[in-house]
RNA sequence: GCCCCCAUCGUCUAGUGGCCUAGGACGCUGGCCUUUCAAGCCGGUAACAUGGAUUCGAAUUCCAUUGGGGGCGCCA
């Protein structure tokens, strides 16, 4: 094993990346990271029609976002580029005509409307689709009248009537294909790019690729690949299928399912270690018992051998609590450096900024082990920011109290906190705690009272906590407020 | 239709012939803790698709069936 790992992700600017794709970025990059090698971005750009706007950037925030840095490729450059295959377009040329002067391809003139009636035809007899391989024994003077006619021709490999091709995968296994079921299929097309088969295998050999790590729905081509390795003298790679990841309809993953473009999962408020750490799991294990693993921790101890072989279903529930257990790992400083962008985003206009940091750290302190998504931390803390709370009145009366009792409650625990010269958690409980017995109550009923009194809600952080938090001469004001209310 | 891949709780998975009356996690659920919620702790629920074969013995090997997925483009 002298050759060194290079492994590449291959994105196309066609569409964004769902988290299937992103997970083939993970897993190329874990192994890169793993094996020591190198971790290699080439962008496919080979389809100009279809390119999306917006997309490759979004394929790069995504990386970067989640951390997966690349070795070679746009932006880091490399000796190997460039990164584009818009930009390699010569070497292609190059191969294609090589294919075709040694007889292992040949120019096809067929229209593309004469292969889609073709293709109607096979469809209503219900035989397998597929060219049907007109061009392939064309004269040279029948290619000397398309080409005169001014049709310009694509190029079609010249697959092998017979026999087999197989070849091993790491996750699959060993895996043969009929030569007979497989079509005459394009290396070039009629504009002069490449289609994937021809340009990825060219710029495979070319980037020294070692291992190609890429999803399943590419191992039915793989014994074109293999035969166009060979076809051009170049000895095949490593290759591994990864499962693909289907929605929760079992189908496809797809713009139906709802997030779709990993960026999404940052703007819902989920942290990328929780995006790298769930994705992982989804098709590769450490063992029988370990859910939360670090991205050190994955790169030592990742292995291709340990993917498994079944196609997932992506299950937010299972993310929504990971997200949390990562949340809750985090320091009050880094939760809150992280929160605050979906605080500022998520509370109304008319809450005054800049928000004070200090007080918002102590807020994001009560709240932290109850976020599970940071798209929540706004919902969570508002009434700490709000002026004036909004809430029944009737919320204030616990189980088993009535109106009276409640504003009792409310006026003496108004008289004995007032006196405070510290507010704080300890001398609040000292105050507080007694005083539900003296007034014959349940801590659960003052403790209720107080807390809708404080906060607007039944459910809150604790209440001494949030007292403090909110500071005397606020927690005053919003019992009196209550006293108020109950007394209308 | 043809080709290829796959098949353990609802979901993610462990399991490579005996350690499995199948383990872990999410979810759901009962309880504990408790000022509500959350977190935490203890318990429960729930799976080897089916049929053959090999073997003393099969979730684990082989075959078939069924089911699911992917591919069959001048898309990637």
């Amino acid at each position: 094993m002298s050759e060194p790992v290079r492994v590449r992700y291959a994105p196309s600017p066609t569409g964004f990346p769902h988290v299937g794709n992103i997970r083939t970025a993970l897993f190329d990059w874990v192994y890169a990271r793993h094996a020591g090698g190198t971790f290699i971005v080439r962008v496919e750009d080979t389809d100009v029609a279809r390119t999306v706007p917006g997309a490759l950037g979004a394929i790069f925030d995504g990386l970067r976002w989640l951390g997966l840095d690349w070795d070679e490729g746009p932006e880091v450059g490399g000796e190997y580029g460039p990164y584009f295959q818009s930009q390699r377009l010569a070497l292609y040329k190059e191969a294609a005509e090589r294919l075709v002067a040694q007889g292992d391809a040949y120019y096809c003139f067929c229209s593309p409307e004469r292969l889609e009636t073709m293709r109607a035809e096979q469809a209503r007899r219900k035989v397998p689709p597929g060219y049907d391989r007109l061009c392939r024994n064309l004269s040279p003077e029948d290619a000397r009248e398309c080409q005169a006619k001014g049709i310009t021709p694509v190029v079609r490999f010249r697959m092998p009537l017979k026999g087999q091709t197989e070849f091993d995968d790491i996750i699959r296994g060993h895996v043969r294909f009929e030569n007979s079921t497989i079509d005459d299929f394009v290396l070039m097309k009629s504009d002069g790019y490449p289609t994937y088969h021809l340009a990825s295998i060219v710029d495979d050999h070319a980037m020294r690729i070692s291992h190609v790590i890429r999803g399943e729905e590419w191992l039915s081509s793989t014994p074109r690949h293999i035969l166009l390795y060979r076809a051009l003298g170049y000895p095949p790679p490593v290759f591994a299928h990864l499962p693909i990841i289907l929605g929760p309809d079992r189908s496809k993953l797809s713009k139906r399912h709802g997030a779709t473009s990993i960026t999404d999962y940052r703007d819902d408020g989920f942290l990328p270690e929780t995006m790298v750490n769930f994705l992982a799991l989804l098709g590769w294990s450490l063992d029988d018992k370990t859910e939360i693993i670090p991205r050190d921790a994955l790169v030592k101890n990742f292995s291709l051998e340990r993917i498994s072989q079944t196609a997932a279903i992506f299950n937010r529930e299972k993310l929504t609590w990971m997200n949390g257990v990562y949340i809750r790992q985090l320091s009050l400083d880094e939760f809150t450096q992280r929160a605050l962008p979906f605080l500022e985003k998520g509370l109304p206009d008319s809450i005054k900024r800049p928000l004070d940091l200090d007080y918002v750290r102590k807020v994001m302190a009560l709240i932290q082990e109850r976020v599970r998504q940071l798209t929540e931390v706004a919902e969570l803390s508002l009434f700490f920011f709000e002026e004036r709370l909004a809430y029944e009145p009737a919320m204030l009366i616990e189980k088993k109290m009535d109106a009276a009792g409640t504003l009792k409650a409310l006026q003496v625990s108004l008289e004995r906190i007032s006196p405070l010269a510290s507010f704080e958690t300890g001398a609040l409980e000292a105050v507080l705690r007694p005083l539900a017995e003296e007034l014959g109550l349940k801590t659960g009923q003052l403790f209720g009272t107080l807390r809708v009194a404080t906060t607007g809600r039944a459910v809150a952080p604790p209440l001494f906590e949030t007292m403090a938090v909110l500071g005397k001469e606020r927690t005053l004001a919003r019992i009196k407020a209550a006293i108020y209310k109950m007394g209308k």
